[in-house]
DNA sequence: CTTCAACCTGACCATACGGTCAGGAAAAGA
DNA sequence: TCTTTTCCTGACCGTATGGTCAGGTTGAAG
């Protein structure tokens, strides 16, 4: 899957297109969540006439799904950081590690996604009930192997797995809350590296990893 | 501050609709979004002609701000449970406890505000500047005597408040996606106790305070 | 009973939205 | 060059939304 169009001047305009329409809904159902979003406003910020976008994509639908179905892949790519470690020391750190960096630079992708599942999920319960479904067996399992091999506290791989979600995510889709308390100011290299050691210090000595 | 009006026929008829409003207010808000609600629909769950609602709250803003300050308070009030705590554990597990017992009776206010923070804040700014970022400094400040005092390990106190928000919000504001992974049901007593349980250990092991 | 203020609501309005379409411009292929 | 396909867009349409208002009803006060 996946094969590259030939790169002719309108595959080209095409792909140039495709990505600027989705940068810029991106950023705008996360402002203002699917209902508040405005076609207008997307093509506006994408430099298009609101016809265009109609062109490349049917309905409003259709461009939220793909932005929802691209930080899903982006989550699940991530993910493999977990897979091929020796403990939960490594995996879980590197999990963090990974989730983090993109709560840094992919915050409204992040947005979208639990503006969607806040609101029941109602374009991609598909995703929940197999990708997602699957994933989660998958590390749970292995956490679970993990504690009986002794290397771990023996805690609810489940509950475990959405602390990780919460912790992580929390940094992007309440970076407006952080950022006002901290001072109105983005959080710089050096508290964006403080939050992720803060966050896998806790949550590794937290399950006994440490 | 709040006296209650005499309790006359014509008060009571206010607070009960007003009640009505709020409730099926929260609901909508939670499920669409403040720009996915419509006053049509939540007259409708109230039971009420939509004119009526704007007899009550003129514009929809105000109505949204109202349910946003709603639940804001009652996480104020259980904030209170970490105050007069002998120490971390009891202190930091109060309010998990406390704010876990909310995210399972009031999920629809706790996605409302999440939604509000989300998109920048819009309608509660001033709160975030004034309200919680006191409450939050004087936290901060006690979780840092517990430090000094040797009661649990030196983490700093900040990233610790927002993984306490982002878990115990987590089983809220996420609920649809946990249910699904559940097997489509939603928790039961036992697993929302477990739930609490894991929270609570993994934190309280994770600051060294166990 | 009378008066007055609070409460209620069907009908209405201006606006803004998602989506359509006819027709033109530009690139690809023959 | 000629033809075909893809790309582009201003103008338009039906609908739904937040909000208004005139006029009626109900409860309280004297």
């Amino acid at each position: 899957m996946n094969e590259q169009p030939r790169p002719t001047r309108r595959n080209e305009i095409r792909a140039q297109n495709e990505t600027l329409i989705l940068r810029a809904a991106e950023k705008v159902f996360a402002e203002a969540g699917f209902g508040g979003a405005t076609m207008q406003l997307i093509a506006d910020m994408a430099g298009l006439p609101k016809a265009n976008l109609h062109y490349y994509f049917p309905t409003k639908e259709s461009l939220y799904r793909r932005v929802v179905q691209d930080i899903f892949e982006i989550w699940l790519q991530a993910a493999a950081a977990m897979d091929d470690a020796p403990g939960p020391v490594e995996g879980i750190g590197a999990y963090i590690d990974a989730k983090m960096e993109i709560s840094r630079r992919h915050p409204d992708g992040s947005k979208v996604w639990a503006s969607e599942v806040m609101h029941g999920a109602p374009v991609i319960q598909d995703y929940l009930e197999t990708t997602l479904r699957d994933w989660t067996r998958g590390r749970a399992a292995l956490i679970q192997r993990w504690i009986d091999e002794g290397r771990m506290a023996p805690v609810d791989p489940n509950h475990l797995l959405y602390m990780l979600w919460a912790t992580t995510q929390h940094y992007a889709d309440f970076g407006h809350q952080i950022e006002t308390l901290n001072g109105g100011r983005a959080l710089s290299d050096r508290q964006w590296q403080a939050a992720k050691e803060s966050v896998k210090q806790i949550i590794l000595r937290g399950i006994g990893a440490l």
